[in-house]
RNA sequence: UGGGGUGUAGCUCAAUUGGCAGAGCGCGCGGCUGUUAACCGCGAGGUUGCAGGUUCGAUUCCUGCCGCCCCAGCCA
């Protein structure tokens, strides 16, 4: 496998991100011609810098305000950048100038000014007013100001604290990855597969959000679309889900959400050696797209990108059973046959300068539907993935029991419902096949790439235990 | 569900041995033409999470409850 192997070569997205591709409506700046027309321009943040000189008109909010007698300083954002607009006192005159109290923090305004490039500018341009509309007031006590908050406050005001920089860059992070994952899974000829969220009881049946599902008893939001993928893999080869998923149980840890997404990957013909070298050319590729494309959001989180810039194929692969007694030369007491906890994780995973696959686990700490290891039959092919960094296990993955017979076996031995499994035991019956997938958690993707130290800020509105709204 | 921590002004936090409830930010008024979480002066702002107990006196000590945070388990 060359270096290069896991890069997708259809759709090269450009390098730099399209700041104005979409025309904001507007009945002064219809043409775009942005000097013959007698109404200044309106042009988005990013691309001041083709108008140095002249006179624009940019809509945003007013993050910050400062004033000082006869100037004051506007820091403005438009959901792509942010600029600081001056606004003074002799420029504009009196009449303009007395209406400064309109501005509050969070107002929503269009600005019209000259275009400055100016050294003392953080982003090197600011903008010296001509006049300003206030398009949206907002009242005094605005709930986040620009310093530190506690988490509570915070993900109580979530709706507004999206407004700040560092939360508007993990969200570009965040679509950065969706986007470089269809776009992985596109070139490679897989077909996006949707499976439903409301189901009858199927997998686990603890750890269900429940509701009544009219004459059909009860129904419960999908764990895992899973099942469904492997049926739809018979139909289509390679597929993979996209979606949200919902786990009831009560884990209040930085590594849990209630309702996450969850990419599933399901290939036929596939097996386990080949279901791990897709997910290493996966992740790799995310962490790739995101070092080439979203620089600037890793800086604004002060990520240390030298952790990621080693992240490709191949990641190191360690057999449980070998695990197991690496762990215990280290100083864990686990026995062989029991999970591996958090703690040997990041044993393992100490000093990688990329994720880790552990493999092939003891059938009892696995699921029904895992298939055997020939070489060893205590255990089932299948991997994890562990994130270095202490954000373990990102990726699930296995080569699912194509034996009619050995599956409907585990199914019987783990007193799960048979007559639940008969849609799923018919893809055994009608052509079995050999296949795997694995399934990777977004939100544990997402903070491992940004460096954060908690789910809850990966994803716009988080679910968790204690948490609904908003 | 266990283990550890924490709860004081809108926010972030102080309060000595148990002895008058404090600061910064934000907010109000005034000042300032280059501020970067601006600065200077004045001012308003409190049922110290809730309930009980000890005490002359509790933010402080004790008991119970509640909220939140971290760790573990479950998992992605």
């Amino acid at each position: 496998m060359t270096p290069s192997s896991y890069r997708p070569t259809l759709p090269r997205p450009p390098k730099t991100p399209p700041t104005s591709v979409m025309p904001i409506a507007s009945p002064s700046s219809g043409d775009g011609s942005a000097t013959s027309s007698q109404t200044p321009p309106l042009v988005r943040i990013p691309d001041l810098n083709a108008h140095v000189g002249s006179v624009v008109t940019l809509r945003g909010w007013i993050t910050h305000l400062r004033s000082s007698g006869k100037i004051a300083f506007l820091v403005v954002r438009d959901g792509l950048g942010t600029v600081q607009a001056v606004l003074a006192k002799a420029d504009v005159g009196p009449a303009i100038w007395d209406r400064y109290g309109e501005l509050t923090q969070e107002a929503s305004v269009e600005l019209t000014g000259t275009v400055r490039a100016d050294p003392r500018a953080p982003g090197g341009f600011e903008l010296t007013l001509r006049d300003f509309v206030v398009t949206g007031g907002s009242p005094i006590g605005y709930p986040i100001q620009p310093k530190e908050h506690g988490v509570d406050f915070l993900m109580d005001h979530r709706h507004l604290w999206l407004r700040s920089p560092r939360q508007a860059a993990i969200l570009r992070v965040r679509s950065e990855i969706e986007q470089a994952i269809h776009d992985f899974f596109y070139v490679r000829n897989f077909t996006r597969v949707d499976t439903p969220i409301l189901t009858a009881a199927i997998g686990e049946r603890s750890g269900l959000f429940s509701t009544e599902y009219f004459d059909e008893g009860t129904a419960y939001l999908a764990q895992t679309g899973q099942l469904y993928g492997e049926a739809a893999a018979a139909a289509l080869g390679s597929i993979y889900t996209f979606g949200p998923t919902f786990r009831a149980e009560k884990s209040k840890t930085r590594r849990h959400l209630t309702e996450f997404w969850m990419i599933e990957p399901e290939v036929a013909f596939a097996d386990s050696a080949d279901n791990m070298r897709l997910q290493e050319d996966l992740l790799s590729y995310l962490v790739e797209r995101v070092l080439s494309r979203r620089r600037r959001e890793l800086d604004e989180l002060e990520r240390d990108v030298s952790k990621l810039e080693h992240v490709a194929p191949p990641f190191p692969r360690i057999a449980y059973t070998d695990a197991v007694e690496i762990l215990r030369t280290r100083g864990s007491s686990i026995e062989w046959g029991a999970d591996l906890g958090a703690e040997d994780e990041a044993l393992l995973v100490e000093g990688a300068d990329r994720p880790v696959f552990v493999c092939n686990y003891p059938k009892e700490a696995k699921a029904f539907y895992m298939k055997e290891n020939p070489a060893d039959p205590r255990t089932v092919l299948c991997n994890d993935c562990l994130a270095p960094e202490g954000y373990g296990e990102i990726i699930g993955g296995s080569q699912r029991e194509d034996d009619y017979d050995r599956l409907l076996a585990r199914i019987l031995a783990e007193g799960l419902p048979v007559d639940a499994y008969g849609w799923y035991l018919d893809l055994r019956r009608y052509g079995t096949f050999v296949h795997s997938g694995f399934g990777l958690g977004l939100e544990r993707c997402v903070a491992y790439i940004c460096g954060l130290p908690h789910v809850r800020e990966t994803i716009p509105f988080a679910r968790l235990m204690n948490r609904l709204r908003p």
